[in-house]
DNA sequence: AAGTGGTCTAGACCACGTT
DNA sequence: ACGTGGTCTAGACCACTTT
């Protein structure tokens, strides 16, 4: 966390050719906090420093910190407590768990999900793994497979693929010693925070090894679910092809 | 849009039993705005009073108003443009048409969508339909069936249902004397505006009719797509449930 | 020039949590 | 009592649009 320039006025030149791009104050401080917090400087669960401080660590009123500190709880990168400060967003939480996971049961409750790792390897990465994370066909890739149940049934099958240098060191045996989110996992071991995700849904027929680990029939349409997740700096970090069983459960998704 | 009485400081007594629920004065000019926008004081499209006339109205300072007028944008209840004014949302745009349709296509740019209205008639509600509308079972509705096609391949079956008394006098002709989105149909024609929706996704196999209607052989694979929307005062006044095939196209979805 | 929303400031006071 | 975030105010100035 350093100091550095912040532009006060729209900058008069721009040249005859270049464009200006200026932003407003709070929004410079906005991504300097993101570069913060992607360098590390305070861990998800940490406390950032209080509004007065940043005010005046930056130079500016306490109302343009706390503009800036809106926009990143608003996007989840931090939670505000009242009377107890500004935290990094953390995945080990029982109020982002399920930011992720849409999954939601027909009816009743919602159960804890049980997850169970088929598989850990190094694998090249196909040239459709390497563009999802902006990687080279051929670079090494972790591959896990791993399956979620509810109350014993078999639900969702993972397929997860992630950069072997980020993840360097990740086993099975590491996994498997773990129990909670898988991005409270990453976080953790990795330090490397999910902080935002595109999903692609498609419906189509399980295949033969699919079928197999949920316990339904081949040919039974299940959901197809491709998501990118990206870290502070927009960063494609993680692939995942989800393939969902929605009998039971179903995708919720709200619209605004 | 009428003088009210704003609370300025908790109450103080809060009595012994019961809750205060006290609201800040941004959120209780939220709410005003919200009723009044219920009330049809301002059409979608139309301006909104200037944000020193609302303070002026109601007896605050300008700040105050922005930051309710601020979460209104955010909800997409309402449009800022500086130097103009702000406005009330509305179907007819680019930038907000595209709000409730999830569908991208797999590769290139999104076609425009060509609906084709198959079907629409008067029926008493069945006790799905009564419950996800707020009815008694048995109460008319009105059924719709519509095909939605991207570069004339038909790709969305919708069959959607809405309140009779509502959307007295809706027929299939003056549907098909209308070009654009549904809820921009609803919108100037019914006074309704579509405010937020809930979806719940699930892969079904298709069955004869639908599959025959979308040019695919029974059993493939499709997505099912529940939505029930709702209008200001959340009021559900929409179910619709969509058949997509997701060959060519997917269902696309952010996750902050 | 006038009116709109957008940014920034400085200060007051409240609500909440900890010491 | 103190420090934190939460609300509210009053005023200044900027950027954009229309008259």
């Amino acid at each position: 966390m350093m100091s550095e320039a912040l532009v006060r006025k729209p900058l008069p030149a721009a040249s005859s050719t270049g464009s200006a791009a200026f932003s407003p104050l709070y929004r410079q401080i906005k991504d300097l906090l993101v570069q913060a917090l992607d360098r590390g400087d305070w861990k998800p669960g940490e406390a950032i420093p209080s509004e007065t401080e940043l005010a005046l660590r930056f130079q500016v009123s306490q109302g343009t910190v706390r503009k800036a500190v809106d926009e990143l709880a608003a996007e989840n990168l931090l939670i505000r407590r009242q009377g107890k400060g500004t935290f990094v967003s953390t995945h080990h939480e029982a109020r982002v768990r399920f930011r992720f996971l849409r999954l939601a049961p027909n009816q009743g409750e919602a159960q804890p999900a049980e997850s169970q790792i088929l598989d850990c390897k190094r694998v090249r990465a196909s040239a459709e793994i390497a563009r999802a994370l902006e990687l080279k066909t051929g670079d090494t890739v972790v591959a896990i497979r791993r399956l979620l149940s509810f109350a014993s049934v078999p639900t969702v099958v993972d397929d997860i693929y992630l950069s072997g240098v980020l993840f360097k060191g990740l086993t099975a045996e590491l996994l498997n010693g773990y129990s909670g989110p898988l991005y409270g996992f990453f976080e953790t071991e990795f330090g490397i925070s999910m902080v935002r995700a595109e999903e692609k849904v498609r419906a189509v027929s399980a295949d033969g090894e699919i079928s197999a680990l949920l316990g339904i029939s081949k040919d039974t349409p299940i959901l197809k679910v491709d998501r990118i997740s990206y870290t502070y700096a927009d960063r494609p970090v993680e692939l995942r092809m989800g393939h969902y069983v929605t009998n039971r459960y179903h995708y919720r998704n709200s619209l605004n």
